[in-house]
RNA sequence: GGGCUUGUAGCUCAGUUGGUUAGAGCACUGUGCUGAUAACGCAGGGGUCACAGGUUCGAAUCCUGUCAAGCCCA
């Protein structure tokens, strides 16, 4: 029986230590004490994250991780900038822990990883916080302001929670190098943006042309989608079917619906869907003549209401292509051929007549389809919302107000159908509620829509994570690209630098600041390129001599950050080599909402200026939800702040869990109690396995060996066959991009490490003294806990390095400073063993099973049974119950292990034929071999594939041979055995008991007690006692004969059989009709 | 309106090229075990695999349609 260890022999030979790099380091006791540092089995992960992060911080561990890959291959990460302008979240912390892992991991395969952090600066969001800070609410009063001024706030505001972003990075453990972050407002990178911009203006790439935006006649301005958002209400609109004469044919008309007749007068063309089907009707008029219409079919009965009509002919919608009618009105002259049909897509015949009137200058579709079909465009409105003076009966009359007296002048003129109100959702400016606009504003585009197919191929090369979004979302958007339009009507962002005569149109780019300077005529280095100061450089044009003046626009700042692979390095004008390493990257990560943002930019710029993919791998992150799956926001009050998570639960709790709990690209309901779990099962469960080795390994004084032990038990072999699978299947998935893979199989492993290989091989550590088995089992706890502190390193730095720091530092002070800087570990293919995990995961199954047979048998585990025998599915399996019987034994408390015997036991047996095997070899003949396989003698054949013999079925008169594996056998008990059983397994318990397996029950109960008591009395492991007893007849006859096995149990140097002092600690029990008075001295 | 995604136990998620009795963890109940464990073991309740068709000897899985949710676009 095993005993607890006794005080322990210093060694008197020297250790011989392994350090990372292989070399052996002697230690000699009394000259160094090298000892693993004691740990407390109460953990406070929150207090230890900190201290690691001052460790990490003193010892300048990041930068090392740069400074000791210098000179290897780079591995090339880009941070996607965020505006720190508000406090980091939840999916902040999500984005960031992604980000995070892939560089950890490939520091330890030996990369270089330059790790430059970023921050976007420009654009909307931010003017939108200033302006409401100085309760602004339109461009005027930004101008009346000063840009300037206003400016100079933006630019400030940009930072104002930075030290909030710079504390969650590193409290998150996200290194990167926030010292040196790019800023997308400094001088630098807005010159490289010009470079790019330039280059692209000399291939031809800019244009000016019309876009279509959401614009509030009021406040002058056009808004942002989030803003139109902002402002949807109920509306009543006119809801007004018109009459359009055709050229040809007099006495037909196109019907087409509109709801803003104000834009009628702009009409150029009428839009027809091609593959809908169009009627011409013929109706009576109220004053007895007969007309004709045409309109879509599906919507015949819901425009004339059951009035009867007509059909005379009916047709594909693209047969109306090319129709010529007879415009509404001609205030404007059209330079091109108009109104005529075209064909459209976007047609539907959920409202109106199928026929969409077309007024290019105020509406997206609109302009698409005058694009596409060479359309006039008729700007029939001034930017103040009235109309231009050649639109002479409602000249300067608000174009709202002007929809009665339109459509009086179309009655008149007998092109009035119907006339009706209609109540929908529009959207008003959210400022001063005027309805907004959809009107056609200059804008410069980038012809992007040319680079089509090559956006399409180069997208081909990138990884994609989850890679439905490669051909799906993203896909489908750069198949469908349409010209970026580039630039902002705005005040805070990077200039669009295009110079324009005011008298003659000549334009001139610049794509730097000496070429700024040259033109200007004075040294520019120093000038702050932003508004309002650029504006002010102005010099005469050389084709007219006029005032050659910055066109007012911004550009999106979507440019901005997609220009960061060249602008972070103020690429070309400096660090060109250092461009050419960091370029392009080798993994980004972002959420699903960048598809169109930060991932579209960087493809595009990428692919227009070097013709290359910017990133080859790509996580693209889901939304994160709260626990009801809503989305967080500030208005629903759900938002949960990362730092009650942190505080309680800490970062490494917190990453897991964003690792493991699903996909990364799935939606994710989040809640602090998730996080909680991932403390208590699998934190915990991996601190206790280390706590217990680290006990035992101080009291044992043991040492990591210089060669591994040779004799190694079949669970040590196991471990590690499980270990190096681990090794093997986690590192692929790094090398995948899969996170879950390369971390939950961590969690498996060290469910696996604590509750199987270690509860079986506790007793080995509490032996005296040191034997082979003994340091068979340090060695195998040992290489598992450091091997599973270097997987979980780049997942769990915090942890890891707490364990590496204590299981390899405090003994080899040679070992690499942090596990961030050590090697991967390496998986060798011969130690993966993958019958014998096979094997143990039968035998864990095994045993479950004979647990069940216990509870059923209702006989306690402490209770030792004679006999447990087991029936398995086939011989491989029998061969594995053998090998493993003393473990199963142990683990079961019974006396023998074997297995049940096809011919003599008190079992019988049933066949179950496999559909998979037979399904997929027999088709749809398998329902008649498996009859026929169920009509066998079930005995007879169980006894002939038990033993590795094939059956013979007859079906149809055809013989089909039946091989081993395509059947399964399955035993059931007959009579006399306590069984449990699953699938072809069955565990059988002998459960009668004989006065010794009584009596060695009632001795292990004793010790239990004993056991319980010695905690209660706070006594340490190696604490010696002296054990007074008083017990029944039974009880005590027990106790002498296992006194022995007791006193070992129990670490009892003297058992006396009288009644304990009354100062002692003692207990007095019953238990199996036996009672006992018992107390313990300590000695 | 279009595109993409998701829908499996109360919750969080697995589910192999389709294989007949759909799993795990958490939570709940009972019970056992324990000188590493905040644990663990065994058992139990809990499912119309969103719904409806189809293909197939066989469908959570493949196809079509519908519904619901989310994101993006219009």
């Amino acid at each position: 029986m095993p005993a607890f260890a006794g005080s322990r022999v210093v060694p008197r030979e020297p250790m011989a230590l392994v350090s990372e790099e292989g070399t052996r380091v002697f230690v000699y006791p009394g000259l160094e004490v090298v000892m693993f540092k004691p740990v407390s089995s109460k953990p406070n992960f929150v207090a230890m994250e900190e201290a690691i992060l001052r460790f990490w911080r003193e010892h300048r561990i990041f930068e090392k991780t740069l400074e000791t890959r210098e000179g290897q291959p780079e591995y090339v990460f880009y941070e996607g900038p965020p505006t720190a302008n508000g406090r980091p979240g939840v999916h902040h912390v999500l984005a960031r822990a992604f980000k995070d892992i892939f560089p950890r991991y490939k520091v330890m395969r030996g990369y270089h990883v330059i790790r430059r952090g970023g921050w976007d600066t420009h654009g909307l969001p931010v003017e939108l916080e200033v302006e409401k800070q100085l309760g602004f609410n339109s461009k005027r009063q930004i101008e009346e302001f000063g840009i300037a001024r206003f400016n100079a706030l933006c630019k400030e505001s940009v930072f104002r929670y930075i030290k909030d972003w710079e504390k969650l990075t590193e409290r998150i453990a996200f290194w990167v190098d926030l010292e040196n972050a790019y800023i997308t407002y400094t001088n630098d990178y807005i010159e490289s943006v010009w470079w790019i911009l330039k280059t692209f203006w000399d291939r031809g790439l800019l244009y000016k042309g019309y876009k279509v935006v959401p614009y509030c006649p009021r406040c002058g301005t056009p808004l942002a989608d989030h803003e139109v958002a902002l402002g949807y209400d109920e509306a009543t609109d006119p809801s007004v079917f018109v009459r359009l004469p055709l050229v040809e044919k007099a006495d037909t008309s196109l019907l087409v619906w509109t709801t803003t007749p104000w834009t009628l007068p702009a009409n150029v063309a009428v839009a027809a869907h091609p593959q809908v089907e169009y009627v011409t009707v013929e109706r009576q008029r109220s004053d007895g003549s007969s007309e004709k219409l045409i309109l879509a079919a599906p919507l015949v009965e819901k425009v004339f209401r059951g009035e009867t009509v007509r059909i005379l002919e009916s047709y594909q919608g693209r047969q109306l292509q090319g129709m010529r009618y007879r415009p509404l009105f001609t205030f404007l002259p059209t330079q091109k051929a108009a109104h005529y049909v075209v064909l459209g897509d976007f047609v539907t015949v959920e409202d109106g007549t199928g026929l969409v009137h077309m007024a290019p200058a105020f509406g997206a579709e609109d302009m698409q389809a005058a694009q596409e079909n060479d359309l006039p465009i008729l700007m029939t409105v001034k930017p103040d919302g009235t109309f231009v003076d050649e639109v002479t009966p409602w000249r300067g009359l608000f174009v709202k107000d002007a929809d009665p007296l339109i459509l009086r002048d179309l009655e008149a003129r007998g092109l009035l159908f119907r006339a009706e109100t209609y109540t929908h959702t529009y959207p008003f400016c959210w400022r001063c509620k005027t309805p907004l606009l959809y009107y056609a504003r200059p804008a410069w585009y980038i012809r992007t829509s040319e680079y089509k197919e090559r956006l399409v191929e180069l997208n081909r090369r990138i990884h994609w994570v989850p890679e439905h979004i490669k051909e799906g979302r993203f896909g489908n958007w750069l198949a469908n690209n349409i010209d970026w339009a580039l630039s902002r009507e705005r005040y805070w962002g990077t200039p669009l630098p295009i110079w324009e005569c005011e008298s003659c149109e000549h334009r001139q780019m610049i794509g730097s600041v000496a070429e700024l300077s040259q033109f200007a005529g004075r040294d520019l280095s120093h000038l702050d390129l932003h508004r309002p100061y650029v504006d002010e450089v102005t010099w005469s044009c050389p084709q007219c001599g006029g005032v050659m003046r910055r066109i007012p626009d911004l550009i999106d700042v979507w440019f901005d950050s997609g220009a960061m692979p060249v602008a972070q390095w103020h690429y070309p004008f400096e660090n060109q080599e250092m461009f050419q390493r960091q370029f392009p990257a080798d993994y980004i990560c972002e959420a699903v909402d960048q598809t169109r943002g930060w991932f579209y930019s960087l493809h595009a710029i990428s692919t227009l200026l070097f013709d290359s993919e910017c990133y080859r791998n790509v996580i693209c992150l889901g939304l994160i939800l709260d626990a009801e799956g809503q989305k967080m926001s500030k208005s629903r009050g759900n938002i949960i702040d990362p730092w009650e998570v942190l505080n309680v639960h800490g970062a490494d709790a917190f990453r897991w869990y964003l690792y493991t709990a699903s996909p990364p690209g799935n939606e994710r309901r989040f809640s602090a109690d998730l996080v909680g779990n991932v403390v208590r099962e699998f934190m915990l469960t991996l601190w206790n396995v280390y706590v217990f080795f680290v006990t035992y390994a101080r009291l044992d004084n043991w040492r990591p060996p210089a060669q591994p032990p040779t004799a190694l038990t079949a669970l040590d072999e196991w471990l590690l066959s499980e270990l190096h699978a681990l090794v093997r299947d986690v590192t692929q998935a790094y090398e995948d991009y899969n996170v879950p893979d390369a971390t939950r199989p961590i969690q498996d492993f060290v469910e696996k490490l604590s509750t199987w290989y270690l509860r079986r091989s506790r007793r080995r550590f509490w032996k005296a003294g040191s034997d082979a088995d003994k340091e068979a089992a340090y060695y195998t706890l040992y290489t598992a806990l450091v091997t599973v502190a270097k997987l979980l390193a780049p997942a769990m730095p915090f942890l890891a390095e707490e364990l590496y720091q204590n299981l390899v530092r405090a003994v080899d002070s040679r070992a690499p400073e942090s596990v961030h800087l050590t090697t991967w570990p390496a998986w060798d293919e011969k130690r993966i063993q993958e019958a014998l995990n096979r094997d143990m995961a039968l035998v864990m199954r095994l045993v479950s099973l004979g647990h069940a047979a216990r509870q059923k048998a209702n006989r306690r585990v402490r209770q030792p049974l004679r006999e447990a025998a087991f029936s398995v599915g086939n011989v491989q399996e029998r061969a594995a119950v053998e090998r493993f019987a003393d473990l199963i034994a142990d683990e079961l408390n019974v006396k023998s292990v074997r297995l049940l015997d096809a011919s003599t036991e008190a079992v019988s047996h049933s066949l179950k034929p496999l559909p998979k095997q037979l399904g997929q070899k027999y088709g749809n003949r398998f329902p008649a071999i498996q009859k026929a396989i169920l009509a066998l003698d079930a005995e007879q054949a169980a006894r002939a594939l038990l033993n590795g013999q094939s059956l013979q079925v007859e079906v149809d008169g055809e013989t089909y041979e039946i091989l081993p594996q395509e059947v399964e056998v399955r035993a059931q008990a007959r009579s006399g055995f306590e069984v449990a059983e699953e699938g072809p397994y069955l565990a059988a318990l002998v459960t009668e008991l004989t006065p010794e397996l009584i009596a060695e029950g009632l001795a292990r109960e004793f010790v239990r007690y004993v056991q319980d008591l010695r905690k209660q009395a706070d006594l340490e492991i190696t604490d010696r006692i002296v054990l007074y007893v008083e017990a029944s007849e039974g009880l005590r006859r027990a106790i002498e004969t296992y006194r022995d096995y007791i006193q070992n149990e129990t670490l009892t140097v003297e058992l006396h059989f009288e009644k304990p002092a009354s100062d002692l600690p003692q207990r007095q029990a019953s238990f199996d009709g036996q009672t006992v008075l018992f107390g313990i001295k300590k000695r």
